[in-house]
DNA sequence: CTAAGGACCTGTCGGC
DNA sequence: TGCCGACAGGTCCTTA
C-alpha cells in the first residue's frame, strides 16, 4: 500500500498520538523484517520521549533525544495506533506501547518493511543517499533534466530512482506519465527539456493530489477502522487494462518495465 | 559509472 | 473444490 502519499497520511495521523509521549513497553514479536529489528530497543527505548514524527522518502522517522526510529512500510506494511491491550493479530510484528495506554502497531504481511534505530550524530547510511523531496523546492525543474541527460533508461524507471527523486512509486510513475503524454519506455535522454519539466510539475500535481485525498480518511485511519482511502481517487491508467483512455478512449496497454506493471495510453503516451 | 535481474515474504486471484 | 503459477503499492544487492 504505501507510496509516499500515504507514507506522509501515516505520519501526519499518528504524530498527534506520539508526539511528547514517553515510550513504556517495546515489543517485538517477528524480528525478521527486511534487516532484523534490533532486538535492544526493548530495553533500550522504555522512558525515552518521542520528540518528532518526520518523513524522508517512503522512511518514517521517530525522533528521540538519543536517536531516530526509523520505519519503512515496505511494500504491504501499515501502522496504526490501538489501545495497547487490543490483541495481536497474525502479523503484528512491532509495537512500541507509550504512557498514555496507546501503542504504535506496525502490521507488515510481506515483511519488507523495516524498523531500525539510528544514534544521533550521524545520518543512516540508507537515508545518505537519497535525491530532493518531490513537493520540496530542492526538486526544481533542473533535477530531471540533468539527471536524463546522455541516459537511456527508460523514462519511468529514471523517475523511480530514488537517487533521482524520492517517493515516486508504480502507481504515479505511471499516472504522471500519463498525464504529460509521456511514452513509459521512452529513453530519458531523447525528451525535450520542456516535456520534462511538465513531468516534474505533475509528479508534484499527482503526489499533492494523492496526499489531500488520505488527508480526508485521516480520522477513520488513526481510529484505527481502517486505511487511508486515498487511492480511490481516480486513476487514469493504474489498474485500467483494456479500458478506455478518458482522454481520447483508446484501450490502455500494459507492458512491463523492472518487473512492475506499466499502463498507458498508446496514443496519448509518446 | 549504468543497467538488469534476483532477492526478501505472504496473500490473493485466475486458470486448469 | 484443489492445486499451481503469476502477481502485488519497495528497494537493496549482486552481477555484467
Amino acid at each position: 500500500m504505501p507510496e509516499l502519499p500515504e507514507v506522509e497520511t501515516t505520519r501526519r495521523g499518528i504524530a498527534p498520538h506520539i508526539k511528547g509521549q514517553r515510550v513504556s513497553e517495546v515489543i517485538i514479536r517477528q524480528p525478521k523484517l527486511r534487516w532484523p529489528v534490533p532486538l535492544e530497543l526493548v530495553d533500550d527505548l522504555p522512558g525515552k520521549v518521542v520528540q518528532s514524527v518526520e518523513r524522508r522518502a517512503k522512511y518514517l522517522l521517530i525522533g528521540f533525544e538519543q536517536g531516530t526510529l526509523i520505519i519503512h512500510l515496505g511494500m504491504s506494511g501499515s501502522l496504526r495506533i490501538v489501545q495497547a491491550d487490543q490483541e495481536e493479530g497474525k502479523h503484528d510484528h512491532v509495537d512500541l506501547v507509550l504512557q498514555n495506554g496507546i501503542a504504535l502497531r506496525l502490521t507488515d504481511p510481506r515483511r519488507f518493511g523495516a524498523v531500525l534505530w539510528q544514534p544521533k550524530g550521524v545520518e543512516h547510511e540508507l537515508l545518505s543517499h537519497l535525491g530532493p523531496e518531490p513537493l520540496s523546492e530542492a526538486f526544481d525543474d533542473q533535477v530531471l533534466v540533468t539527471a536524463a541527460k546522455g541516459r537511456k533508461t527508460a523514462i519511468k524507471q529514471l523517475i523511480m530512482d530514488n537517487k533521482v527523486v524520492v517517493g515516486v512509486g508504480n502507481i504515479y510513475a505511471n499516472e504522471a506519465l500519463f498525464l504529460s503524454g509521456i511514452h513509459p519506455k521512452r529513453a530519458a535522454g531523447r525528451i525535450s527539456e520542456q516535456r520534462l519539466c511538465r513531468l516534474a510539475e505533475n509528479i508534484r500535481i499527482v503526489l499533492s493530489r494523492a496526499i489531500q485525498q488520505g488527508g480526508t480518511t485521516l480520522k477513520d485511519f488513526v481510529g484505527g477502522d481502517g486505511k487511508p482511502g486515498y487511492f480511490k481517487q481516480e486513476l487514469n491508467v493504474y489498474g485500467r487494462t483494456g479500458e478506455c483512455c478518458v482522454n481520447c478512449g483508446s484501450i490502455l496497454k500494459e507492458i512491463r518495465l523492472g518487473q512492475r506493471s506499466t499502463v498507458f495510453c498508446p496514443d496519448c503516451q509518446r
